[in-house]
This record gives structure tokens, sequence and C-alpha cells, in this order.
DNA sequence: GGAGCCATTATGTATATACATAATGGCATT
DNA sequence: AATGCCATTATGTATATACATAATGGCTCC
């Protein structure tokens, strides 16, 4: 008996039939009632493994319709993205970081747009070099809204990183993301002990709690540095 | 009555607490039966809103331990990678590709090392440009591995592009992916129409049949290029 | 007091059942 | 033939129940 089965190994098994092409990209798969019986299980279990399936792009499903093959297929990838001390640490580095700046000033359009602000807005503006290993990895330069963060003029950041703190202290529930390249300037090619127009992986993230813009930040990557993730 | 309730608003209101800080970073959460007990429903549909939590790195769940919030917090982004061809469409340009060169070749020692090939494996090296409105969007670089992929030979990839080809016919088990800046060479500047040292996003992308690697690819993001994502 | 054992307990999974919801495809009406 | 309506059906969700599994924390025994 097979009762030792679960909603998993049925996944691993429709998978495999998806991939080896049992299965066609576009083509209808049996109903969840079908395969329950077949793998003599409940519904809710196939139904378990199914819902994965679709979550990775693999099958499109739709009520009453069935499940299909995705045909357009995208995949999805998740990210998991650290606190850069414990990136640094995850790489077997001693972490260290540096408060090059830190003062209040009126945001510049760019950021009041990106941040959604108006135009009299005062943020705090917080640059930190991030260390692995006393090289420099990643300089960050954010911009922070006072308005929703208060204590931070409470705050030393020379001892604990703003990002660390953030993370800590302040949850989103919502946010976007950007990756680019960009051309590394003088004064940064300084901070991150590299050559001038060098090639760096840029991180900008933006957050919000609900309508209120907490903060924006800008990380700019050691060049050569790569960013990997597994795809399944 | 709140019967219209469902996982999703029960999960709602669960991470409001947690991003409000109702609770705190480390604090345990009440337990599945408590939180039932309190939303006046099943507590299989309390564990499927708090899956999801655990599932975006807001909770920490262990049997018997329960549920507590995250205190090392790591987000999780899932970055949705379309075909080229969906991805211009989805910006509202029109799409056309360039079969730029198509030849057998004996894979160079890094590929080999990439892909896990013995030293004298023959793989078949495609370069496309990917033009979104007849402006170069995507320098693409690919090694195919015939071994898997037999019927390669006898396609015509400049009618479908190789990324087209394989994301319809080959589905893979796992893959790795990978995120970085490059400063574009001569070459590279006069395909994209671009400036000789600008800085482009580049995505490596290599993927396996279980043990078998099937592809690797380097795509080559016209200077200026961003990919987005949402966090949540 | 320390090592090892065990009952307790919270989450993880599976099941049968029920009803909701959204396409589909056919039927009927015009 | 086009339109609109309706029964059908596959998926989506919720429920009560049951048992599995993995930490916890206390207890016993030495």
């Amino acid at each position: 008996m097979t009762t030792s089965s679960s909603w998993q190994s049925i996944q691993d098994e429709l998978r495999r039939r998806i991939v080896d092409g049992t299965w066609q990209p576009g083509e209808l798969i049996p109903t969840e009632e079908r395969l329950a019986e077949e793998f003599q299980c409940a519904r809710a279990t196939v139904n378990r493994a199914l819902r994965g399936l679709a979550d990775t792009g693999l099958l499109d499903r739709r009520r009453r319709a069935g499940s299909r093959v995705a045909t357009e297929p995208s995949r999805y990838t998740t990210l998991k993205i650290d606190i850069i001390r414990l990136e640094v640490e995850r790489r077997g580095a001693h972490y260290r970081h540096v408060l090059i700046e830190q003062r209040s000033v009126l945001a510049p359009q760019r950021v009041r747009h990106r941040m959604h602000l108006a135009d009299d807005t005062e943020l705090l503006f917080v640059c930190t070099l991030h260390l692995a290993d006393e090289t420099p990895f990643i300089y960050e330069e954010r911009w922070l809204n006072p308005q929703v963060l208060p204590e931070i003029y409470d705050f030393d950041f020379s001892s604990i990183s703003t990002n660390e703190w953030l993370v800590r202290n302040v949850m989103f529930t919502r946010g976007d993301i950007s990756f680019t390249a960009a051309k590394i300037t003088p004064s940064e090619a300084e901070l991150l002990d590299a050559e001038t127009g060098e090639a760096a992986f840029v991180i900008d993230r933006t957050t919000w709690q609900e309508k209120q813009c907490i903060t924006s930040v800008r990380l700019l990557h050691r060049p050569g540095f790569a960013m990997r993730a597994e795809l399944s």
C-alpha cells in the first residue's frame, strides 16, 4: 500500500509527467477527482499538489475548465533577500559597516516622486558602506521618512546599520524592487575600492506601510558581485 | 456573521498584526487552535493562512514549538520570468528577433564546467538579438546540449527564437540563475546599438533535466534596462 | 545534579463531506 | 444564425475528525 504517499510525492509524480511530456503543453490533465482515484487519496490531497504546480507556473487552472499544462510558460523564481550582514556572514566573511553620512534634507524631486511625497517633505538621508572581511561590498544610499519613523532621530546608525534596524523594527506591507546595472562614479569608486566606470549591480527598493512610504534605498554592489538563486 | 471570511482575510488580519507590531519579532503568536476559536473557523483554515505567512518569511513555524514572528527577517520575492517575446509585448512594443550566429563547437572550459560536461562535448552555440520596436533589447548567447536535445539540428531558429522554442518544448526540473552587471564590449555595443563600456544588466541561467544539463544562457540587456518586481 | 525517558502539545497531513463559484456547452427563443 | 439562459461540472474553499511527528518540559533514576 502507498499510504505513505503524501501530497508531495503526488506533486513530484505529476511534475514528472509534465516535464517528460506525458502531458503536452496546452493539454488538459485529468480532473482532481480522477487523479484522487488513481492515487487512492482524497481530492483535497490532489488539490494541494496541483496548487503548488500552478504556483510555480507549470499549470494553468481555472474553475470548471480544469487544469492544463501551461502553454505560455513563465517560471517564477523566488529570491531570498537577507539583511546585508547575514548575506556577508553566509559567505563566511566578517561583517562590518561604516556610517558615511547622515543628514536631514529636503528630498530631491526624483526621490519625492518615487516615494509619493509632498514637495516640502524633509527626509533623513543615510549613506552606509558595508564591508565583507574589510573589503567594501555594498554601498547603500537610503532615504527615510521621519513621518512614519519618528524614532529614527534618536538612533545611532554607526552601531547598527539602517538596513538591519529597519528590518528588525519596521515591517512593510508592500514594496517594489528593481534590478539594474550602473557605471560607478568616481566617488562611488573610491568608496567601493574599485575603478571608475566599472559596471555594478544595483538594487533599488522602496517599501510602504499601506499608503505611507517608509524608505527608499539604493544598494550599489561591488563590481563583479552576482546575486544567485535556484529555479525549481 | 463573518461566514464570508476566508483564509485570505484571516491572513490579512494576521499580517497586519505582525506588521503593526501587535506581535513583536520573536514573539510566539497564539496557537492555530486559539486563532481558529477567535476567528470562529476550523483549524485547517487558520493553518492555510499561517502557511502563506511562513512561506513569505514573516513567520517561523515549528511543530510543537508553535509559530513566532521572524527575528532574522529575510523576505522572499517572487520574480516572474517570461519568454522574451512576451516581456517585450507586455511593454506594448513590437517584438522581432534576429539569428546572429549558429554553429556547433567544442564547449570552452568555462561553459563545460558550468554545465558539468565531459571535455570533448560538442555543443550548439546560438546567438540571438531580441528587438523591441526595432530597437535592440537583449543579446542572447546560448549553449545547447544536443545529447538532451537531438532534434535541435532540424530546427530553424530564425523563425522562432531558441528562447521560445526551448520554453515551449523542453521543460526543466531545476536550474540556477544569477544576476550581475557587465561592461559591454565593442562587439556587444555594436549589436545593442549602445556605447562600449556602458553597464548592462546580465542574467545567466543554466537549466537541467535531473542530472543532465539542457542549456546555459547569458542574457545581456540593453544599458538602462531595469527588471522590476513587487514585494509583498 | 545530570542523563535519559515520557507524556504533552502544536503543527503537519490526510480524509469525507459540503457548499460556493465560474466556465462550458447545449438548449431554447427570437 | 445569433442571443440569452440554464444545467453541468471542475476547481476553490470550509468543516470536523483523525492520526503523525517533532519539540518541550518535567519527571525519574541513578
